[in-house]
DNA sequence: TAGTTGATCGTCT
DNA sequence: GACGATCAACTAA
């Protein structure tokens, strides 16, 4: 497997490119102990001030100040008063677009990640959601801003997914632009959410 | 299996 | 003061 770190330039492109250019590709996170590992199966763009979706569309707060950094950051938020999201920040600075990271397939680490999810949980439900999968790797509000190009979480070339097996719909969870098809996944990958 | 709801709190209105 | 880029547990059928 290819341990080489996605550069810079990987993700100074457009948003939608770079969220299906994700998929297929490997999540890194290093702890103190292990090394965990995970597939990037599905993700969600979003496209800041063109999108009423995105955290950004109203222009830059406290909370989304990383999303206006330059691509290659990552952006983690808190919701719902208990789960954290991870997305990767795309563009050049001062752009506010970023990719959310929806589900992996976990490929090291799995006795980590289900201390972390607790021992009872399915293997299929580790990493099936933006909110499990970041517990399941112990990403937080601590994890907000790191950079990518980085040794504490980093992407790695993983595979390269054919356009064929990559599929879109709307974005879950949101109210707004549902018209928008930027949800990409990989088809028929078990490990997809719901 | 589908549909509903409680948990829980930082951020923005 | 309302509401989330969610999840798990519960109910009904």
């Amino acid at each position: 497997m290819a341990m080489n770190k996605l550069p810079r330039s990987f993700y100074i492109r457009p948003t939608l490119t770079v969220a299906k250019n994700l998929l297929g590709k490997s999540l890194v996170r290093k702890t103190h102990r292990t090394t965990l590992i995970g597939k990037i199966v599905e993700v969600e763009a979003y496209l800041g001030d063109q999108d009423p979706a995105s955290h950004a569309y109203r222009g830059k707060t406290k909370r989304n100040d990383v999303m206006f950094w330059e691509g290659g950051h990552l952006y983690v938020y808190f919701t719902y008063g208990m789960h954290y999201c991870a997305n990767v920040v795309t563009g050049p600075p001062n752009v506010g677009h970023a990719v959310l990271l929806r589900a992996l397939e976990p490929i090291d680490g799995m006795d980590f990640m289900k201390a972390q999810r607790g021992s009872q949980i399915k293997d299929q439900q580790l990493t099936d959601g933006p909110a499990k999968l970041c517990e399941a790797l112990a990403i937080d509000a601590r994890d907000n801003g790191a950079d990518l190009l980085g040794e504490t979480i980093f992407i790695t070339e993983g595979e390269n997914i054919p356009r064929s097996q990559i599929l879109s719909s709307s974005r879950i969870g949101i109210t707004r632009a549902i018209a928008h098809r930027w949800r990409f996944y990989i088809r028929d990958n078990p490990w997809v959410s719901r």
